[in-house]
DNA sequence: GCGAAGGTTCGGCCGCGGGCGAAGGGTGCG
DNA sequence: CGCACCCTTCGCCCGCGGCCGAACCTTCGC
């Protein structure tokens, strides 16, 4: 009784179309059902069930806007469980299966060449310096702020990761609230692209709020963030020196 | 490509029969084949497909030994996945899905009865209170665990949660180590007997390991733990007054 | 009111994959 | 050496579920 709950689950987010949905909802925003149709490549009526059947699972909520349905994920907890799982599935390749007609251009991919062309070149090193991971920052950016939060002893690790007094002055000071709730207020997430982990929970979700409501970064497209100027003296309160990473936006 | 990763790996767990195997290993033991078919109740051919596509995905590993084959989690972080995936099914139930026919028993479950009969109650009794949650304590005792050791001032849970100098020490004079690795020291675990909170994580693991070397505990069954006389004194100091709890076992 | 746009529901097609039994290995015991 | 045990592989069956297009329903614009 207990233990098919657990495969239940699972069967949700077994189907391509329904993974690639939940991916494309991770960037926080609300999608429509024929958005998300053309985002999986299926026709809109299919689409529709499937956001019917990950609705029922608990994993999306629909919110109805005049003849539009808008789709978006149900709760910080799910986006984490499906980064959980993203996180298993990318660190594991899960290339030894059979049928390998996932492939579906017939080009050879000698070695590695993750990117095929300088647009989506460009797309992929912006992606890989700055996004978000559902409502946190993740890439070098996020593996950075670990990394700085840490050094500036905002931060320790040695009990648990946790927040040190001065950490959280000194975000008061930024004005991030940091309020106690359900959630966890920090986490580690392994990130795959740096292979390292940045920081994820409660803590880094109001930090992106605030970054973004003071204009210090911006959401940029799908899931990739642009770092703005006044980035500068926050990051270096928090340990991070932008200049250093060299990824700040250009005028 | 990398949205068909998710899809693949939920696929492995979205099996009702993979699922139980997965769960009834979250025991932390190597289970043969032979014992996984007869708990999800399918033909050992069967299973042993299932033990290759588990395997496959990285979510077990095989020891071969004799002319048995013995199966076990691989790794901690693939039994958190499992338990984090769990967690949803079982606060999201599941029950609103087509075909309801999972209810074997015509006889109607009114109100609440999970239990059938007395030894059946007994035992999840027994398993309610305390268990084991793969590698750490679950059940009212694990819960209590965590309650007593942030009321003892060895945890602090204001900057996340993290094990205080307090803590440290405690857990050292119980011969406990304390050992930074890759998994996270620290960890909240929603308990779903309880409801609440328990303890997960590489600390609670060594915890467990280090409370059944010394005999405060013993493993006792498939997931129950039985708590010995000679318990009294360490998790007097972690927080936790068993006698009030009034689950320490007779002689 | 009419048409268009966006979603939902329905019927039907079809392939994937889980199920089993039988046959084919290795390994240990007598 | 040969049997017994335990697991793996193979061939086959069958039902579940993802897919689509058609029809219908609701909402907005004119």
């Amino acid at each position: 009784m207990e233990t098919i709950a657990l495969a239940e689950v699972a069967a949700v987010l077994a189907d391509p179309s329904r993974a690639t949905m939940c991916l494309v909802l991770l960037d926080g925003r609300a999608w429509t059902v024929g958005e998300l149709a053309k985002a999986a490549g299926i026709a809109l009526s299919t689409a529709s069930e499937h956001v019917t059947r990950l609705a029922g699972a608990g994993f999306v909520a629909r919110v109805k806007q005049g003849r539009a349905s808008y789709v978006r994920i149900a709760d910080p907890r799910v986006a984490e469980l499906i980064e959980h799982l993203a996180q298993h599935a990318v660190t594991f390749g899960a290339p030894p299966r059979a049928g390998d007609s996932a492939t579906r251009s017939p080009r050879k991919t000698s070695g590695h060449r993750p990117v095929t062309g300088l647009k989506s070149s460009l797309r992929a090193r912006r992606l890989g310096f700055a996004r978000t991971c559902y409502d946190h920052l993740a890439g070098e950016l996020g593996v950075a702020l670990r990394d700085g939060m840490l050094a500036a002893g905002l931060l320790d690790v040695a009990g648990g990761l946790a927040l040190t007094p001065r950490g959280r002055e000194v975000l008061a000071d930024l004005g991030v609230p940091v309020a106690a709730g359900r959630r966890a207020l920090l986490r580690d997430c392994l990130d795959w692209t740096e292979r390292r982990d940045h920081l994820a929970g409660a803590l880094p979700a109001a930090l992106l709020d605030r970054a973004v409501d003071a204009g210090w970064v911006a959401r940029d497209g799908h899931r990739a963030v642009k770092v703005l100027p006044a980035a500068g003296e926050p990051f270096a309160a928090l340990g991070v020196d932008l200049d250093a990473l060299g990824g700040v936006a250009g005028p």
